[in-house]
DNA sequence: TATGAATGAGGCTTCATTCAT
DNA sequence: CATGAATGAAGCCTCATTCAT
């Protein structure tokens, strides 16, 4: 194994093991040297490996999507339905298991650090989540026009629909608002014969 | 007038002054002898009149709905389009006026700490305020259905519009797309005659 | 007693007892938690009346200079010789005694600062002191020229003498090396004839 | 090549390729980390060819000298007038070429040592490289004095002189007062016929 | 011999809060 | 009532040094 690439497993590893203390106590209120503490390491170590707090932020969201990706291409493939896709597609805020909500808690957290000290490359990094998720949802919509399935104009929906996830789950809203919600979209999108 | 009276209108002065400070550093970037140097009074003064930074933060946003409440009913009133009500209604998120920065500023410090510190107090604030708004949106779209021009499955949709609003907000999306949303949107619900 | 002045009396007295630290451990090896300490106050204390390391030092060698100034004044009045005036205004240089140990450490303190951080009020501060002993300078000799005891080339000279005794000083050479020096140089300025 | 003239050949290599970052950032401001990193060798190593930092600078002002002794001689030999000797004998306070700027910047950080920790070994290094400087300054004006060109007395100054030299270089003044200096210097010192 | 990962002591600074005036 | 001087806890980060490889 290369020293890169030990590090950077070293890196995740870190990152990884403060995921409770960040659903615990939230970002602002974690101290480097809690950090080091649970990571089992010395306060100058995390330095070694991150160049500040932020930075974990942005390890630990990425190893989350890392583990995230593959299982949402599968429930995509395997699905036929649009509106199945959706809800695959949106599973982060739509599921309740007690693994997601890890995930949910550190989105939340990196939400508010975008909130308070929106720098480049948080701001970059939100960007390019954005664009992956409306491009998934375009060829799902693209897939259902083509299919007879969906009116042509539903396409034009597209850029605001993660915006409305997005914004559901800051709001807290629940399960079955949300559903709700791609049921009545998807009811209204349908073609009308 | 009433010693209390005296009190609240203190609180709402002091708050008022902090405004430009909240929007230049961020709530979290701001410490409480900022604040008492804007508001020209002691660092202990400010203690007297607000128990935490939170707290100052909650008056502002009142004092700003305050001032913008009347506001916004003027214009639902004068106007008879449902579209051009959904528009006025999310002014604050489509303006991009100097003054309506500041409020939209507020609104984002005031997010961040709904989601770094979730008291009970900014949760039920959070929630009035989106139950307002969406109450208003429901009696645009029932008036707009009795008036027969959009088709009647479109209430369904109004729960997840202030979602999506506030989405498009936190994401720092442009007024042109917003606006492209709400024609979208409105294309798609106009009965099809 | 204006407030300003209290506050100014404060920091001149928490300069003052930060005195022996700085002699027996040097700018660079002292902690604000020391200083604090020997101040008697708390560590946050400091940064109410300095704002850093560096303006403790400045306060120092302010208070040491005005202790110092009348003295020198008076010394220059009561001496009718230039060579002896010249002793006196180099008196930090060849005094030996306790006393003025501690100014001696303080001044050189104050110069390894410069080098090493020669900030901008740093540098002015320095070239203010060299142009009041350059002038102070300037007048004696300009008196013992008119009273014919030197020659009227002296004057040229004046410039390099403040850089030879910050020179002897810096080179830790003692006091009867610099004597010696003075004598010389007045034996050459002397009007021959 | 014996062992440890290897050895000795590493550590002039360590030490020059630090040069660049001594000029950059002084001293005080440098960590061994960028040290190791700018000479291409790990931490640890500099420990085994230097045992602090100090020690890299003294390594660097021995070869800055090496490199600098021939040609100074070279310049003094070839030269007749006394006043011509000194300026060459004190180009590195004098020359503004980019490559002497380096010299200066590493003399200088080696005062700000000598003054911020005044150890056995620096104390000793400049005792020798002053008197060395003196007893060429010696022979310049004996030399001179023999050939009636100066006056006898001019002997005696000779100890002030590298002070005079090490305050202006300290006091930061330039090329042309020292200059205007040596000129005053030599038309006091000069034989009157 | 060379390395660099690991570290903890310690530096500077900020700040909410208290309390005597 | 209003104040602001005083403070110590706590935060982030740096760094010389060690030591296992």
């Amino acid at each position: 194994m290369s020293k890169l690439q030990k590090k950077q497993d070293k890196r995740k590893q870190i990152a990884k093991s403060t995921c409770n203390l960040f659903i615990e106590k939230g970002f602002v209120n974690i101290s480097i040297s809690e950090i080091a503490k649970v990571a089992g390491i010395g306060k100058g170590t995390v330095y070694e490996y991150f160049s500040n707090k932020e930075d974990i932020v942005f390890e630990l969201m990425s190893c989350l999507q890392e583990d995230y990706d593959p299982k949402l291409q599968l429930n995509l493939e395997n699905s036929n339905d649009a509106k199945q896709k959706v809800i695959y597609l949106f599973d982060l805020f739509l599921n309740d298991d007690e693994m997601v909500q890890t995930q949910k808690k550190i989105y939340k957290e990196f939400i508010a650090i975008f909130l308070n000290n929106p720098s480049e490359e948080i701001i970059k990094y939100q960007r390019i989540m954005m664009e992956k998720y409306t491009e998934i949802l375009k060829d799902i919509f693209n897939e259902a026009i083509l299919n007879n399935n969906i009116i042509k104009e539903s396409i034009e929906l597209v850029p605001s629909i993660f915006a409305t996830m997005e914004g559901f789950f800051i709001l807290d809203n629940d399960r079955k608002l949300i559903l709700n919600y791609i049921d009545s979209l998807f009811k209204i999108l349908e073609k009308r014969g």
